[in-house]
DNA sequence: GCGCGATAATTGCTTGTGCAATCATAATAT
DNA sequence: ATATTATGATTGCACAAGCAATTATCGCGC
């Protein structure tokens, strides 16, 4: 239970620092920032909605909306998939690029100090593996009952992204 | 990184299923069950406001009205402070301890059966420990700036309560 | 080929929440 | 004593996010 508790208390509270540290220091909320890192990972910069949801821990209406923000500010845009006319990429910028590149050198350093650094190389290692187990461990009944957060990555009709 | 991720998707999975759980079973959300929990378990069943806050880890303004929530749902009372007139109590009833009462057994089942009993004794020990330091490595400056978030425990004038 | 269930994404709606400003009261200093 | 500052709590406001319902399209069976 202390263990429990910890848990929340650690999240709330690193979580609000650094979503204050990267509004600070860049103007970006880290649910855009995310949006940013998933898509610049991905092949081609462009994910389908869905799949993209799923990385960021959204559910897909919320992503919607998060895409729409960044739509709006030029660091994303959306793009027809052309092999199923329901589905959409979204695509990062050039400009979505560069706001990230420029982001990610603070951020990086704010997950650093407040995550990363205070704890042991071993520590660090067996937290990593107890909260993958813990994700793992959520029961298929319990997942499928959650409406639009998928444990394991679902590949998507539509393949992947040519630009 | 990657255990940055996995803290981040744990705590999203998690927390999700426990909210669902707690709701299905007994229309509770988690923030309300939070409070009856911290309200029982102090004493006299009794907290300032802005304790409460930092227990539930929730903004002041956030718990103003979570407890507004309670209050006209009959769970819980605010009761004016004798020795300081801006004070408030927030005072747990006896519906209060019977809803706590009859929905602890099955959230604390949640917790078991999705936090602790997936880990071993020993992981879930080092997750605690590796958390609290993670709490307690929280720089001042950044504490100082998080408006309603205290990490230490704060004292508040007007002591405890005599009911 | 046609209809029917599944799937991708969006929209309406509601709600919970944090921040900034406010009000009232207490504590402190002069 | 009085003025100034600090503190406890609340309110106005804006906003992000989930859920349920909707729309459009896909793919399957017959």
């Amino acid at each position: 239970m202390a263990a429990w508790r910890a848990f929340l208390k650690a999240h709330t509270v690193i979580t609000r620092v650094l979503e204050r540290e990267l509004i600070a220091s860049h103007q970006l909320p880290l649910a855009e920032y995310d949006v940013l890192v998933q898509l610049h990972e991905a092949e081609g910069g462009a994910l389908r909605m869905a799949q993209l949801a799923d990385r960021v821990l959204l559910s897909r209406s919320g992503l919607t909306r998060l895409v729409e923000r960044l739509e709006r500010g030029g660091l994303v845009l959306r793009q027809a998939c052309p092999s199923d006319a329901r589905g959409f990429f979204a695509v990062i910028t050039d400009l979505g690029r560069a706001r990230l590149e420029e982001a990610a050198p603070d951020h990086l350093g704010s997950v650093s100090s407040h995550f990363t650094k205070p704890l042991q190389d071993e520590q660090l290692e067996a937290l990593r593996v107890a909260l993958e187990q813990l994700v793992s461990a959520v029961p298929a009944e319990c997942a499928a009952s959650l409406p639009d957060l998928d444990l394991e990555e679902t590949p998507v009709a539509g393949g992947n992204f040519i630009p």
